[in-house]
Parts: structure tokens; C-alpha cells; sequence
DNA sequence: GAAATAAATGCAACTTAAGTGCAAACTTAT
DNA sequence: ATAAGTTTGCACTTAAGTTGCATTTATTTC
């Protein structure tokens, strides 16, 4: 058994043939993708699989899905370990408006904000738009 | 000619039927609404218009849209003052998921991100997901 | 004030993303 | 080998956003 069967099953999810295609798609890549870009990325397999394999992933942890403020959801590899069965981090993410692209900046947690009496947190998201380094050319 | 007409004016959007009623909805209301929520909220005239309308009222700088991660966009007046020609200050949103609603905490500014070398940041979103104050008793 | 011009409105249609129902294919357990 | 559960593919639906175009309404020019 590969490395790759043995990190979804890490996440117990059945390492079907699309699901290891996936798997290996998104870690090919570094940004955040959509389902269209998903499904570009493939000859074969239809549209409802790779979404209902995408949802998969997300349900069991090994992917989070980005909201970036384009309107069409996006998602990217988890890297936190298993072991801790903590979500990840909340980190933030970052939208360049040159060349659509949007990333994790897992480093950059979202710093501590205090909120009026009687809000209470239970999760946040943090987008910055604006120019990335490969688009900024600095 | 009232003070709703003069508002508009100031914005220089041109102080139709419509428009004033639209406008006086925003205003009896301090939360964000989607375009549903202005639909029902109007016996007669049809979402074209409204929508048209609102992003008129954008345009102009009159309301900003809010991307709160429910996948709706949200409207919302604008505070400022037409004087200062700046956009209005980046706030974070909080929404509420008992109750569904979001609303704009205008003086909690989003605090100073520093970004890895090369990006350059534009704008940001920052929503809070969580229970209002209504929705927690508190 | 009437004619010409421009802006706003209403209706129908289109686009895109997301999501569901169901039967066929495939896998796992008995 | 059979039964039960899971995954996959196709068709179809929903919802939000958006555009084209003709009609109506307002503004400007004469
Ligand atoms: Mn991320
Ligand atoms: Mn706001
Ligand atoms: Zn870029
Ligand atoms: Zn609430």
C-alpha cells in the first residue's frame, strides 16, 4: 500500500481510484481550487463524483473549504495531523486579484478580536485581497 | 424636498420611486439584507429593479455588499459621510447562525495583517461566525 | 410646450454553481 | 455465492446573479 492510500485511510476515507486521483491533484498544487478547476483536471469522471468526493473530504477533515469573496467556493488540503483531532488553525487566506489565485497563509493566524457583549465566536474567516508575490515581481 | 431625497442626491443617484423607498428600507432596518429579503419586503416592482437598484446604490458608494460565507450577498448603508471621498473604513461583519443575520461592527476596525514578503494587500474581509447578542441571552 | 434625448423600469431569458434522486457498478461482509 | 452497503454516473432541479430589449418615465434642447 502507496503513501497516498495510506493518508486517506489515515482520515478513513476508502482510497477508490478518483479519490486517490484527487488526492493527488490537490497536493500537486499549492492554491486553493475549485470544482471546475477539479474537473479540468481530469479526462474522465463526472462533475457529481468529484463533488460528492470533494464533500468527502471536507467532511473527514482532510480538506477545508474557502469562502475568497469570488462567489465560488474553493478548497484546500488540510495539513494538520490527524492524530490531533483538532480542526486546523484558523488561518488566512489570501486572494490576488491579478491572477485569481488564493492560498493559504497558514502561518497568519487571524488575531484575537474582542466583540460587543453577548457575541459570542465560534469561527471566523479572513480574506485579504490584493496582489500576490508572483504577481507583484517583488 | 425631504431629507431621504437629499441623501441621495448627495450620493447623486437620482431620487426615483424606487430608490427612495429602497433607501428607507436600508434604513428602518440595521442589519445586512439580500436581495430576497428587499423583494419581499416590496408589494410591487420586480428583482431586476431592486437589483439594479442596489448596485446602483454601490456604485455610488451609498451601501457596500457583505460576503458573509452564507453564499447570499448582503447590502448594507454605508455610514460615512459623502464629504470624505474615501471608501469607508474596512469593519468586520459578524453573523449569526441561530438567527441568520449579519450585521456590521463599524467600530471594530480589522487590525494590521503583515503578509509574507511580495503581497501587497488591497482589501479584506473579515466575518465572525458565532451567536448575537440577541441569540445569547446574555 | 413639443420634440429629441437620456435614464429607469419590467419582463423574459440566460448563466453558473450547487445540490438531489435514482439506478447501475463495484466493494465488503456473511 | 449471496446479500448488504458504498460509490459512481447521468439526468434533473434549484437558486442567485446577470443581461437584452422594449416600454415607460424623466430630462434637456429647441
Ligand atoms: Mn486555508
Ligand atoms: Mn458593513
Ligand atoms: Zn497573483
Ligand atoms: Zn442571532
Amino acid at each position: 500500500m502507496g503513501e497516498i492510500e495510506s493518508v486517506l485511510e489515515k482520515y478513513q476515507i476508502r482510497p477508490t481510484a478518483i479519490r486517490l486521483l484527487m488526492y493527488k491533484f490537490l497536493r500537486e498544487r499549492n492554491i486553493a481550487v475549485t470544482l471546475n478547476d477539479i474537473e479540468s483536471g481530469f479526462e474522465k469522471s463526472d462533475r457529481t463524483t468529484l463533488y460528492r468526493t470533494i464533500k468527502t473530504f471536507e467532511k473527514k477533515g482532510l480538506v477545508h473549504q474557502i469562502d475568497d469573496g469570488t462567489g465560488v467556493a474553493k478548497y484546500a488540503l488540510d495539513e494538520k495531523q490527524v492524530e490531533d483531532g483538532l480542526p486546523q488553525d484558523l488561518h488566512l487566506h489570501f486572494h490576488c486579484e491579478s491572477c485569481n489565485e488564493t492560498v493559504c497563509l497558514t502561518d497568519h493566524k487571524i488575531p484575537h478580536i474582542s466583540l460587543p457583549q453577548g457575541y459570542i465566536s465560534r469561527d471566523m474567516n479572513l480574506v485579504i485581497k490584493g496582489v500576490c508575490d508572483k504577481c507583484s515581481g517583488k
